[in-house]
Formats: C-alpha cells, sequence, structure tokens
DNA sequence: ATGTATTATATTGTGCACAATTTCTGTGCG
DNA sequence: CGCACAGAAATTGTGCACAATATAATACAT
C-alpha cells in the first residue's frame, strides 16, 4: 500500500514535470482517488506534498491546482540557480577527487555523443544530469535535495516558457565549467557557471496566458497511470524470472 | 481552527529549536492532544510537517521521535551553509542596493552594541538574523527559505553539541563579510563567509550519547504550551483594546 | 537461567461518514 | 438586462472508530 502511494507521486509529478497539464487546471481528489483506485486520503496526502514542493498550488478549501508559474517566477528560480550552483562551483573548484572528475569527463563525453548523433531526448536528460552531479559531489544530502527541487521546477517553468525546440543545455559550456573546477580558478568556476545558468534563462520567452489545452487533467492522468502499472507488471515479471 | 494548529507547529518548534527536549524522545500523537487540546489527527499533522524539515525523525508504524543529529550530520549542515552562503555572498558582492548597505549597517551597529553591553540573548538573536538578511536581499523567496531551514537546524546542533557558553556569531567577521559585500572584490566575500562558518563549526565539540534530561518531553511541552497561549490571550487583550 | 514462542498493550495508520466551505445555478426584482 | 440572493451541487476538511503494526510482558520449554 505504501509503495503504490509512491507510485501515485511519481506519476502526477512526471506529468506535471512532463508539462502535460494545463496550468491552473484543478485535480479532484475524488476523482484521481477514482482513477488510481485507491481512497481519497491517500491522493489527498500526495497532493499535499505536492503542494509543499510547489508544483501545485493548494489552496484551503479549494482544492489543488497546477501551478502557473508567472515570467517573473521563472526569473526568479534561475537567480536561486546562479546563488546555489554559483555557491557549489565555488565549494567544488579544485577540489574534485580523481573519480569524481573522471565521472565528469564520461559524462561530458557522454553527452557530446548524444549531442552529435541528434538523439535529442538522452541529450536533455543527460544536460540536466550535469548539474545534479555536481550537488552529488558536495557531499551534502541538503545541498543534493534543494537542486533537486530547483532543477524539477525548471524542467516544469521550461515546459511552459521554452518554445517547443531546444532546451537541452549547451554541452561545450557544461565542458567549460568543468575545465574550470579542475583548475584551482575558484572565480572562474563561478562565473561560467553564472552564465551558462544566464545563457539557458534567455531562452525562456514570456507569453501570457496560454489558455491551451482544454483537456481534462483526468484523462491525462488515467493513461499515464495505466502507462506505470504496465511498466511495474513488466518489471515485477522480470524480478520474478530472475529470482529462478 | 486553523491558526490553532499554526500555534501548535510554533511551540513545538520552538521547544525542539531551543534544544528543550532529548533527542530521540518520542512525541506521541495521543498525549500531545490532550495537552494542545486538538484532536489526535491535528497533531499528527504537524509532527509530519516537522518530520519534513528534519527536526524531527519520524518512522513509520512507530512515531515522531526528536531528530538525534550526528556529529557528522552537524559537519554537513555547515558545509551546506558553506556552499549556500558562499552562494550568496558571490551574488551579493558589490550589488547591494543603497538601503540593503545601509540596512545592513545599523545591524551591525545593533549586533554590536548587544555585544558591549553584555547582552547575550538579543545578541544571539542578532548574529543568526544577519545571515536571514542577506538571504532575504537575494531578492530570491527559495533562497530565503533554504536557509532559514538551514539556520533552523543549525540551532538545533547548537543546543546539543556547543558547550553551553558563547553562541553567537563573532561579530567583527560579520563587519569583515559586509566590507568585503560593499567592495566588489567577489572572491573576498565569499572566502570570508566560508572562514567565518568555519569559525563557528569549529564550537562545536563532539559528545557521545547525552542522555541528559530524562524528562518527559510532554512535560516540556505542556509548560511551552501554556506560556504560548497567555501570551496570545495578552495579544489578543492588546488588540481589542487597540481597536476602540 | 536463557532463549523462544505467545499473548497483551501501546501507538500509529486508514477508511468512512459527515461537517464546513466554496462554487454554481436559477429566480425574482429593479 | 443586470444584480442581489437563496438554494443546490460539488469539493475539501475533520472527527472517530477500528485496523495494522510494533513493543513490552508473560509463559513455557530446554
Amino acid at each position: 500500500m505504501r509503495e503504490r502511494e509512491e507510485l501515485i507521486y511519481q506519476t502526477i509529478a512526471g506529468t506535471l514535470l512532463a508539462g502535460r497539464l494545463a496550468p491552473g487546471s484543478q485535480l479532484v481528489e475524488a476523482r484521481l482517488a477514482q482513477i488510481f483506485g485507491v481512497t481519497r486520503e491517500r491522493v489527498r496526502k500526495v497532493l499535499h506534498r505536492l503542494g509543499h514542493e510547489r508544483l501545485l498550488d493548494v489552496i484551503v478549501n479549494r482544492g489543488a491546482f497546477v501551478a502557473s508559474p508567472t515570467f517573473a517566477e521563472a526569473r526568479e528560480i534561475y537567480e536561486a540557480r546562479r546563488i546555489v550552483e554559483g555557491g557549489i562551483a565555488g565549494r567544488l573548484a579544485g577540489r574534485l577527487t580523481a573519480v569524481q572528475a573522471a565521472a565528469l569527463r564520461v559524462h561530458a563525453k557522454r553527452e557530446l555523443a548524444a549531442l552529435k548523433r541528434g538523439d535529442r531526448a538522452v541529450s536533455i536528460r543527460l544536460s540536466g544530469e550535469f548539474h545534479i552531479l555536481l550537488a552529488e559531489f558536495t557531499g551534502s544530502g541538503f545541498v543534493l535535495r534543494e537542486l533537486q527541487e530547483l532543477v524539477s521546477r525548471t524542467s516544469m517553468l521550461v515546459a511552459f516558457f521554452e518554445p517547443a525546440a531546444a532546451s537541452a543545455c549547451a554541452c561545450e559550456e557544461h565542458g567549460e565549467i568543468l575545465r574550470a573546477l579542475l583548475d584551482t580558478d575558484t572565480g572562474l568556476a563561478i562565473k561560467s557557471m553564472h552564465t551558462h545558468l544566464s545563457l539557458i534563462e534567455t531562452r525562456l520567452v514570456p507569453r501570457v496566458a496560454t489558455t491551451n489545452s482544454t483537456v481534462d487533467p483526468a484523462m491525462e492522468l488515467r493513461r499515464a497511470w495505466s502507462l506505470a502499472a504496465k511498466t511495474m507488471r513488466k518489471q515485477r515479471r522480470a524480478a520474478t524470472a530472475h529470482a529462478r
């Protein structure tokens, strides 16, 4: 029962992060409960958790709504990232262990490869992971969690404000950051991180009230849920097969 | 009813932050509900929230326990602070507005005054607020919230690992940070913030299993609650008096 | 005496029914 | 037509009873 709740969380969060749900639309507890085949209390808890993480706006006595970030909020998120990732870069510069440096180098190589063969999906994923990787290398669980939250919210912003196309970090910039980190030039590392994030930020374009997709959010979630359930069954089957 | 819940949260959080509760001791829902005069569900929600903020360890099917941080975790918190406050300092250096600079200057003056007249309570409060103030000046609500959480956890650590005495930041160090921020020397600002935090960290002393205070945590909370209720009544009376 | 199975107790977790609140809808009135 | 207002409908919020679980206590066998 407990893992079911986690799976529901993952499903809703994933759908949200992918930007498949229209900002401002309400997620009705009873409806979702029916879809996921659980009681309302389970859904309720998940919704409040997502509210705490600011992926949903939950308003008392009114319900949970898909967050509809303003452009100003978007810029605030990027500013926050400059601050904490700047801090990370500053702390990491000249202090990377050999294995960390190696890991970053192979990561950079994979990024480049994905880019060259035009695999956009992988490219996006890897370019996000680069930043997470740096956070991990600080050794601070707190910092890691924070950055994960920031990256999550960034994904949501990108889905709403970025005109369909690019959305992977420019991978040479990652290379440059890595080079600065390997050197002992703290100032350069911070600066290249700052400019990198600012560059990504400029890709956002302010648009007014995107009232697109009048679709019922429940529909989208039902789809995501059936998909999740299917992959779970597959995994479970593989696990039991492997257990022999 | 809603404000009651918030007041309960504040009461427990405050007692926790002051280090009045023995690490590891359990907070039983039913007991607290009785003390605070609410149903178990209200208390339950507050406890889980505190768990999310890591002031309590909540374990499924077992309950909520006062966090008992290890020394290693303590050091991790300080490292996290170096990273994010380093980031803040780096972002703020040479960018403070006139009013921000002024505010920091009067703050520094007040700190010095409190220190000189030996008012330890005010001194501690002000030295904490200095850091929060800097976070505010980034203009990022996210960063502010993060730092507040870090400072909260620091308070708890100090209560457990610091040998009774000092626990206010050395105020000349704040002065030095301020000076670096007013200048445009980013590197210096970051460095002075780092050394400042490291210096505070060295005041912690690792001690094993402080099995002190076998007192019932509920007792302590009852006391805190009656105090909170009293001050609330006083405030309310003042408010109605003022309304005439 | 010691270790183990078993019952008892204490505590948390959950479903459900109902209360409280907000939103929608229709109606009367100017 | 516009607007206030009352009632209905939809939705969230909460207390409570009981289920599930973990811990403590007890009995029992070796």
